[in-house]
DNA sequence: CTTTTACTGCAACTCGATTGCAAAGATTAC
DNA sequence: GTAATCTTTGCAATCGAGTTGCAGTAAAAG
């Protein structure tokens, strides 16, 4: 695992107190986080900065975000060698049980055959369900 | 096509004047629709009440609703035969450039191999890029 | 016809997201 | 080094999609 200076060095993003910070906190979080999630989990960081530097971290592949139907964004590090490209493309999973939210980066997406002279460029993929904890 | 009275019919949900027109709203247009755009088609309908149809219709089955990742949910009219089970899952593209959602009916859905002792529920998948009008 | 239930319109409100601005910090120019 | 410049940060205010309380109207039940 690359430590959060690492990441973003390769991701040519410059070092902050705030930008590490929240970096180490997505890469310590199994499941993806909400802007509310950070705020609560940085309780002395303003959550405008933790707002911007997910932006910038967005805006520089240092992460991706999610629209999991919750109402409200979810942001997990990209993989690495990820480039936000197609064919980094993974499901995500959200658990309608424990609200969790999660790339399912094991899972091979398989090729999505659009119509005629449609363009791929994003896909924002979200699958439903029980997760294996909540499924007993 | 069946009419807006038949649709409500079949779905069980009583038929009311706003009903009717935001049905009709939603059955006359290709692009998914969100509750500002019929709320700007239906100038004399309030919102609040076009929010509790599309609350209904939903509950009901008679629309589906997209989360695109643009900030507002739209909606589209369920396909004959319905039922918003994994079967009937299906692809929605957002094109970046005109900013139209709508359904890919047309494109299969591949089967989606999830982890050991995950449960499918629903699923939002909302393909990204260029429409085949923008993709000239 | 009267009572009960469902639907509608209006206004107020919630809450996640976003922005303006000034202070603090970092970088570059001299 | 210091001064000028650019970037980041914190705070407060604002935006806007979504949601709700409530009272009036319409429809259904008795
Ligand atoms: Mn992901
Ligand atoms: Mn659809
Ligand atoms: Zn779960
Ligand atoms: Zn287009």
């Amino acid at each position: 695992m690359q430590t959060e200076e690492e990441i973003l060095k390769i991701k040519k993003v410059k070092n902050t107190a705030v930008r590490t910070v929240v970096l180490r906190h997505l890469l310590s979080q199994e499941k993806a986080q909400s802007l509310k999630d950070i705020e609560n989990a940085l309780a002395y960081t303003d959550r405008s900065s933790i707002f911007r530097t997910l932006k910038t971290f967005e805006e520089n592949k240092v992460i991706h975000s999610i629209e999991d139907g919750s109402g409200m964004t979810k942001y997990a590090v990209c993989a690495k060698g990820c480039n936000c490209d197609p064919k980094d493309l993974h499901y995500h999973f959200y658990c309608t049980n424990c609200d969790k939210t999660f790339c399912l980066f094991d899972v091979p997406i398989p090729q999505i055959e659009l119509p005629q002279n449609f363009k791929l460029q994003q896909a924002n993929m979200v699958v439903k369900g029980l997760c294996d904890n909540c499924n007993k």
